[in-house]
DNA sequence: GAAAAACCTGACCAAATGGTCAAATCGAGC
DNA sequence: GCTCGATTTGACCATTTGGTCAGGTTTTTC
């Protein structure tokens, strides 16, 4: 009688899931996501999610049982972006090119995952009851290799002797930052949202601070007078 | 019962509030905090608080009408701290104690008020419903002027040329994630709480990436070998 | 010391919400 | 065009929650 908990297979394939079930948790969890951003877990309900979706409360349930197991997929697709963006990190030997490329790809997913973003932040906020597995485990061995690249370029002279931890949250916290509280970027633009040069200036302030900051490149000239320190040094670009 | 132990201070001014009441709101609003930054808005309950705060529900509405008139004032209280914070910014003209002043006094904010900083977090997050008319007002004015104390920095060839918002954005960025992402940080450190000495080393190293990455002051010397300034290796950043 | 004002609280209510279920419909292979 | 599992959905339920209220107690005022 009731096949309870039957694979949702299909055919031959084994795994492979239905067409309809594919597309259909395709756009609940893109409702989802966006619902769960602007709400946070407990603000958002089941109903929301669904009408969002287009469709019925109770098919919403067919495919997803409970509220926490769609929230749960949720975080984890944020989680795997997160980490594709922390491969631009370590492809690089580098340290202007890593850092270049990883607070570029971070400022990317900021600008093009701000749902997902704030559903990670949101989740850290409450103490991290879904996804704690996750910090004690990849991110926690993510970040100590990282570390210790770090670690590497001051023995060898390439940066200066910063704490590699701190660095790492400063990167973190200044591109998430874009994403989160875009809201109040925004309305402090003039209640626009901010156009692509913008967004660019945006990323290459951040990126030459950080890498002046840790004397990976050197200071940009000042302005004009009476304090010659780098001689000729057009700031910014190139 | 007999005597509770509590200053009776009653006072004859007509607009000052009993001593009972003045105890209770803030038995209540510290509750209220607390809850709200774990649990959210939505996530938070008025019987959580009540009982965080040690009386019953109905108690709690009769000093609070509604969820959303007690939130509001935790929301405010929290900006009237950032608010106090941002004088160390205007109290100084120079550059590096300005910034020195207010990174600090923002780091030890995150410290002391995590909970508030958090509500605070969670408010943007969800775009502002409470406070959007503090963003467009006290925010935008704050900003404004700040961000034209930079560009004199910069005329004056006091520090190197960036664009002043997305500086502003850096130091908020930063200094609040350590109370917003504060369970992350504590569990990349062995689920250990910052340390006071760690606390002090993050501070020095936030501050001394940024002065540093605005030509503030000069860079720190690197370890190396043959390198003194320049490894030349820096080539075009973007 | 008594009236008035302020304060306290158990009991209660209407709305919202996560989740269930049985009956109806669809779709691919035979 | 039949069969059987996959899908869809309106109706329904138990629990939670913000908020109310009536009646009691304490504090203030005169």
């Amino acid at each position: 009688m009731s096949g309870r908990d039957r694979t949702p297979a299909k055919a031959q394939d084994g795994s492979q899931k239905s067409a309809i079930r594919a597309e259909n948790e395709r756009v609940i969890l893109k409702a989802a996501e966006e619902v769960f951003a602007e709400s946070g877990f407990r603000g958002a309900t089941t109903g929301m999610i669904a009408d969002r979706a287009g469709i019925p409360k109770a098919n919403l349930h067919y495919y997803f049982p409970t509220k926490e197991a769609l929230y749960r997929r949720v975080v984890e697709h944020i989680f795997n972006i997160w980490l594709e963006a922390a491969n631009s990190f370590d492809e690089n030997d580098d340290p202007v090119d890593a850092l270049t490329a990883y607070i570029s790809k971070k400022m990317d997913v900021s600008r093009a995952h701000p749902m997902g973003s704030k559903v990670w932040a949101n989740e850290i906020l409450h103490k991290a009851p879904v996804i704690q597995d996750y910090l004690e485990t990849t991110l926690t061995e993510w970040t100590a290799s990282r570390v210790a690249a770090i670690e590497r370029w001051i023995a060898s002279g390439r940066i200066a002797p910063v704490d590699p931890q701190y660095l790492l949250y400063m990167i973190w916290a200044t591109t998430q930052h874009y994403a989160d509280f875009n809201h109040q970027i925004d309305t402090l633009n003039g209640g626009q949202p901010l156009s692509d040069a913008q967004f660019e200036d945006a990323k290459r302030t951040v990126t030459g601070i950080i890498l002046t900051g840790i004397g990976a490149i050197p200071p940009a000239g000042l302005a004009a007078d009476d304090t010659p320190r780098d001689a000729g040094a057009s700031n910014g670009a190139a």
